[in-house]
DNA sequence: ATATCTATTGACTATTTGCATATAGTATGG
DNA sequence: CCATACTATATGCAAATAGTCAATAGATAT
């Protein structure tokens, strides 16, 4: 079967974005707000990431079940706080997640330790 | 400073895709035409990827300077093959992709980490 | 009132992807 | 010779996704 014509369509697209799992492994822990989980972001790593993109992704994370939502009584220091779950769906999306992100690490480090050792031989072979 | 309204701070890339990288390291091995490179694609763990994307992919780094080509002289069992090779712009875009790669899988394996030591104490807190 | 921080939402733009399709050379079988 | 299949590259477009920027709005302090 030639390249470019496959059957399994398999949609996921190759681009994998971490903040989909940590929103879900956030919220696993304990409900949190969209304003708090900018802080969740930043401490695994992710650097800027727009809050529009957070909020949206929330929201599209409810509409599919993956965490509900309901508003806060007690508001804090501003408007009323929108807290979210994780539901049992978003339990096991999160665990599917966790299994993705161990598969494309190990292709990371593939792609890391080849470099390395290609980088030795390379050098090694007397290139000078 | 309130979260959307950020510095400055580039934050572009919250999302990687591991092709680019594959095919540098690839072409950094050994010049290959584009056909070629699908089994690379799927030797470092990528599954199907629509060979469309993958010929874009190489048209653009060549307009960015990454790689070169040639019509390849001798055809093997089809139309003339456009053989690639690196460029050395393409090789230092390659370590800086090893080196977000690391930075990357950094992140990733504190979030399996903490997922898995976060499902320890949830289960072993005699959760029935 | 207005400035500032918290909090969420919406509107617009840009990018990426998946699929279909076009082109073309080579090989194989009837 | 003709049809078919496989190799090989390339392009167009719709839909989905992602990113920027702005708007709205409550609360609190000056």
């Amino acid at each position: 079967m030639p390249y470019g014509r496959h059957s399994r369509g398999r949609g996921r697209g190759m681009r994998l974005r971490l903040i989909d799992p940590i929103i879900l492994l956030s919220l696993h822990k304990s409900s949190a707000h969209g304003y708090s989980l900018m802080e969740d972001l930043a401490d695994y790593g992710l650097g800027y990431v727009d809050i529009s993109i957070l909020y949206r992704t929330l929201h599209q994370m409810e509409a599919t079940g993956w965490v509900s939502s309901y508003q806060e009584e007690e508001s804090s220091q501003g408007p009323p706080r929108r807290v979210y779950h994780i539901t049992p769906q978003g339990e096991n999306v999160l665990e599917q997640y966790i299994s993705d992100l161990e598969n494309r690490l190990v292709s990371m480090q593939k792609i890391i330790q080849d470099y390395k050792t290609h980088m030795d031989d390379h050098h090694s072979k007397g290139k000078e």
